[in-house]
Parts: structure tokens; C-alpha cells; sequence
DNA sequence: TCATTTAGGTAATGCGCATTAGTAAGGCCC
DNA sequence: GGGCCTTACTAATGCGCATTACCTAAATGA
């Protein structure tokens, strides 16, 4: 009774020192029979056995967060991303990634610790809580404007951070889709089928995916020896007026057999596109081969599936966590690109054979 | 030099005793400053100032961990789900409720952690690690079934636990759509619309939600004066093969005048009512009225709206949250029940005149 | 002038666990 | 009979924070 009239199982839960009571053992003994026993100590078995029965009866469940705060790790991930994780716009949810990253993480043994920028309530007037991340063991972030100078901070700090994209920041490490590889893949699919004049469309900025999707153009033309410079690539800022049946008619006038466009967020310039075509009445793979260098918007995934490639979403979740992962635990950094798979659709085929001259 | 070597941010983070130090003053002050300082000491406001900015400079953030083994709490809502929170089959995703729960988390001001039951890698022999939520000051559980028996031992802790969805599982608290009341409503309008004969499809299960659904149909029904037993509800385990072309003409051969069915997870019993009716060359609101009780199926979304009600899951996330909220902050404890909005579609009109007699 | 209050802090402690550095008892060997 | 294992365990410590119980100096009151 001189117990010091504690309180034998505060909360209703019994502790480890409340097993080690009932046992007849040290507290120490319990945990490391009850916690693998990674130093190896040498413990007598039938007084593993006391303990075990003790934790038996007892209910004993171990408390996670002092788990965690005492061997200092705490098995989180964080997924921060700028804008709210779950949009109710469902094209710019990151749903597919949180698939591959839940999954991945799981399978690796984090949990994860969602961040919202917009959940910056309390968080005072400037920008977005990054710092609150530091929670967890290490972080992913999301979203397409990451702010340079707090993941930088982040980073000099030693803090585990893997951005999903390529990004041109130095020193943030990240994965991202080879659409390079992928697009030169699309390309090369194109001269094979004997396309010899192919169009790029793409946007009028320099976002790195968009730069990535021209090399691989250029790159897929000049291994099947179809280098052909500037006209090749068409940039626009205005899908929408720009890419018009006119337009497109001048293009098969001019010898282009076949058009690959950009996967942009909107879908604006493949939505022009087949626009224009439907306009034109032009039917491919009728008369011009067309291909998209990504996946379609959702409203236009219902139709004809489109030759191009599909961005792995989930295997780039998948991918981020496994780079943090290496990070936090030590292990082989993984590759940074991940593939994109070629999606054979129903809009390309051999080149017309009124175009120019016969094909074969 | 004396400062007994230790590393000043240990694995890149820093500590209140790192702001102390910082800021020339203790950690109490520190926590004091840092954390609302409810007990009321006095502490100058330069000092605050000096404190707060040390820790803007250092990047300080609370370790969960500490906090809540502490004080018992960290401001973290668990998210608990017995399959992966983000499946691939899109169907069974918990996508928009979690877009409810994380806007009204961030408003509350609690973060959220994903704890993911399908992470059973290190769950050891006896079931998901439902146990690793205790991190979290509470725990939403998501999922259709729910393990009665780790629950039950949560909450005879005390642990703060709401599920999401009516369950029948005593001293589980939830929150959950009113499918009774939003049936009795459509009920309502039919019979408003002049029907006298409406026909119930359900699921055969005893599952709560299609429970309640018969219950608010018979109620609706009742509330008319049109109450008439057995007959009005049909059940089938199998839709397709049940729900042909020939049954629907039966019906109404036997003078139903509308239908309403069960959304169910599948959307199977819907679906089937749907092609019965194009095989039968029925067009509702014509000659049939249907009306589905819940939201149709991603793949039949596009189509003519039906009459019915919405599942306001983002809805139904948020008043989680404000239910668990209130167990731990003690508030006043919301009501549990969802309201379900009423959705006035194309499928349903007056009944057809040449069936039984003239209905005016 | 001495007692008391007020402002402005700090030292000490413990939450439940994991880990490290012991200790103690016995057996073995030269 | 002293040195040295081996076996079996425990005391002590710290993780990062919140809280409680002090402490000191200056201001105020009678």
C-alpha cells in the first residue's frame, strides 16, 4: 500500500509498468519482451512467459505516441499540397497519386499525416503552413507552384522532402513521368505506321512537362532519321481559336499526316482539336492520324480511345514514397522517372495515300 | 561550451528547449508561450515576441508525439478505413467524404492522419493495427465493416472513435444518412403526383441502410394513406436475372404506376431496373415512374437525371467530424442523422391514365 | 518600515516507452 | 581462491512536451 497510491490503470489502460507489477519483473523486462527484443538480451523463457500472461490479463495495448517519442521516429509521411487534397473539382484531384502513395506507404509501414495549404486557417498570414510538415518523419509535396523558398528552408534543414514532378529547383529532389521516353515512343510508333510529316501541338509556355514532351518529339523524329526543324512543333496560347478546321485542312494540305498533341490541364487543346476535326468532318485515323501525349479529360474519355500514353499516377505515388522512403531509411535512392505506358488507340493509322504521294 | 554537447537539432528539428535557448529563456516559457498558455501565467509580451520569433527561426513544430503523451492530446483526427482509403475501383472510394472531413478538420483546426487498416504488414497475427490510432486524439472509421471487437476495446478506453455510417453495434457512436426520411420524401412526391401503387426494390440483406429505406418507404406510404403490405416490396438477390423486360410489364400489368429502388453499392439493382425498361421499350416518366433511392452509379450519372435524393457524403464527412469534435472538446453533440436532399428528376411524372382507371 | 501583492518568470516532474549500462549470482578453469 | 565467463535480469535515463509548484524583484499599502 506504500505504492505510492497511484492510480493502477489511468484512463483504463494498463501500462507497462502495470504488467511488469503483475509479473513480478521490471518494466524494462517488459518492453523488451513485449518489443522484439532487438539488443538480444537474455531472457529467461518462463519469465517471458509470466509476462506475456500478465499483458494477457492485463488488456496491455501499447501506447503508440510514446513509442514513438521514444525511439524518435514516428512512421509518418506527410502529403502537403497547396491547394486542398480533395478538391471538389474532381480533374485536379490527386486522387490516382493518394492511391499509389496510401498503398506504397502502407506497404512500407508509414501512416500519413495529411496537410492542407488551405486548412491555413490558424496559420497565420503568410503563405501556406509548410512548416507544419516537419511532424512528420519526412514529407510529399503536391501540387504544381511548389513555393521555392519554404521547401528550400525545409531542405537546408535536412528535412526528408520528395516533390511529385519534375521540377527545376535545384537541390528538391523529385519523380516525375518520362514523357520524353513516352512521347518519343508515341513518335516512333507514328514513322513506323509510315507517317514521315507529324505535327506537335503544344502549349505556349515553357512548363518543364511540356519541354520534356518536345524533346521527346524532336528525339523520337531524329532516331527515325525524320529530323525536320521548327515547323514541325506548333505552339499555341489559344486552342481554341488557333486550332480550327481551316487550320487543320491547311495542315493536310501542307503534307502533315499525323498530329500529336499535348496533355494540358484543361484538355483545351486535345478538346480543340478533335473540335476542329469533327468540324473538318475529318475522321481519324481517316486522313490524318492523330495521338494525345498524356491521358484525355474526363468528359472525353468516354469515346474513341486515342493512341498515346498514359501517365501512371499511382505508380508515381508509388514512386515518391519509395524516394522518401530511401531517404529517411537509408536505403538505394530509386529512379526519379517513372515509365509511362504507350496506349495503342484507334486514331492512328498508315498515312492516307492521297496526301502527297502514294505511301508505298 | 559546457552545454553538455548535445546536437542542437536533433534529426533536423528543432525542440522548445532549442527556441529557449534561442529566445535567452526556459522551455516552460516556451511551451507556455507556444501553447495557449490556458493556465494564465504571466509572461511579458516582448518576451512572447522574442519567443515566437526564435521559433519562426528555427522552424518549430509541436511533436505530436510528446504533445499528446503529455497532455492527452496533439490535435490530430485519426482516419481510420479497413480497406485502403483511396482503392483503385473508384466505386468504393471514401474520396468524397473525405473532402467534407478534411474541410471541416481544417476548420476545426485538427490535421488528419490516414491510418490505413490494409497495412496489416506489421499488424502481426490479430487483426488490423486498429490500435495505432491512439496517436490521434480521436479516429474517424470508415468502411462497411467494422471489426466489433477492437472497436469495442477502443472505446471502453475512452478513446474518442465515430463511424461513419448507422451501425448497429451498441455504444458505437455514428453518423449517417437519413435514408428514411429522404425515401418517405420521394414517397411523398409520387404520391402527391398522383401513384397509389408504388413498388419497392431492395436488396436481399438486412443491411441498415436498405432497412431504413423500407422503413421511410412505409412510412411515406403510411403517411398517404397508402398503406398496403407485403406486395409493395419486392427483394432479389439476383437483378439481373429478376428484373427482365417481362417482370416490369407484369407489374404494371398488375397496376404499379412507379418504382423506386435501392442505390446500392454496385449499382446493380438500379442498372438492371434501367435495361429492363429499354428492353420493354418503356421510357419513364411514361406509362412508369422510377425513382432511385441514392445517387446512380458513376457510369449512369450521365444519363436523364432520375428522381430520388443525394447521398450528401461530403456532408455526412463534416458532421463527423463536428461529432467527434464534440467528444473531445465536449460540445454539444450534433445530430447524427444527415439530411439527404431531395433530387427532382425526369423519371418520374403522373401516372399513365391506361393503367387501371383514369387517375383524375 | 514591514507585509503583501503583482509581474515575470523558472525548476522540477511525469506522461509510457526503449535503450544503455550496469548488477548479481552462479559455473568453470587454472 | 581469484579471474572470467554466462545467464538473467534491473536501474537509470531520456524522448519532447505540459503542468505545477515554486522563486525573485519591484510595486503597493498601512
Amino acid at each position: 500500500m506504500s505504492e505510492k497510491s497511484r492510480t493502477p490503470l489511468r484512463g483504463g489502460r494498463a501500462r507497462q509498468a502495470d504488467v511488469a507489477r503483475l509479473a513480478q519483473v521490471s518494466q524494462t523486462t517488459v518492453s523488451l519482451v513485449l518489443g522484439g527484443n532487438r539488443q538480444g538480451v537474455v531472457i529467461n523463457e518462463a519469465t517471458q512467459g509470466r509476462v506475456r500472461e500478465a499483458a494477457k490479463t492485463l488488456g496491455y495495448v501499447p501506447d503508440p505516441a510514446a513509442q514513438r517519442l521514444a525511439n524518435s521516429q514516428n512512421n509518418l509521411i506527410g502529403v502537403f499540397s497547396f491547394t486542398a487534397t480533395f478538391p471538389t473539382a474532381v480533374e485536379h484531384s490527386y486522387y490516382p497519386f493518394l492511391v499509389g502513395i496510401e498503398e506504397e506507404a502502407a506497404k512500407q509501414g508509414y501512416d500519413l499525416v495529411l496537410f492542407t495549404g488551405s486548412s491555413a486557417s490558424r496559420a497565420g498570414a503568410r503563405g501556406p503552413a509548410l512548416n507544419r510538415v516537419r511532424l512528420a518523419d519526412g514529407c510529399l509535396i503536391l501540387g504544381r507552384h511548389l513555393p521555392a523558398a519554404q521547401v528550400r528552408r525545409l531542405i537546408e534543414d535536412g528535412f526528408p522532402v520528395v516533390h511529385l514532378g519534375r521540377t527545376a529547383e535545384p537541390d528538391v529532389p523529385w519523380v516525375g513521368a518520362d514523357y520524353a521516353a513516352a512521347t518519343a515512343e508515341v513518335v516512333q510508333h507514328l514513322v513506323e505506321l509510315g507517317h514521315r510529316a507529324i505535327l506537335l501541338i503544344r502549349e505556349d509556355d515553357e512548363a518543364l512537362p511540356s519541354t520534356d514532351r518536345e524533346l521527346g518529339f524532336r528525339t523520337g523524329l531524329a532516331a527515325a532519321g525524320q529530323w525536320r526543324p521548327a515547323k514541325a512543333v506548333f505552339r499555341t496560347a489559344s486552342p481554341e481559336t488557333d486550332i480550327t478546321a481551316d487550320w487543320v485542312r491547311t495542315q493536310i494540305a501542307a503534307g502533315v499526316t499525323a498530329i500529336v498533341a499535348e496533355e494540358t490541364d484543361s484538355g483545351a487543346v486535345w478538346r480543340a482539336l478533335l473540335t476542329a476535326l469533327d468540324q473538318a468532318g475529318i475522321h481519324p485515323p481517316h486522313e490524318l492520324s492523330i495521338a494525345l501525349l498524356g491521358s484525355p479529360p474526363a468528359d472525353l474519355a468516354g469515346g474513341r480511345v486515342a493512341t498515346g500514353f498514359d501517365l501512371p499516377r499511382s505508380a508515381l505515388g508509388a514512386a515518391a514514397v519509395r524516394m522518401l522512403v530511401a531517404r529517411l531509411a537509408g536505403g538505394q535512392r530509386p529512379e526519379p522517372l517513372v515509365h509511362c505506358e504507350f496506349r495503342l488507340g484507334a486514331t492512328t493509322g498508315v498515312p492516307a495515300r492521297d496526301n502527297n504521294k502514294p505511301a508505298r
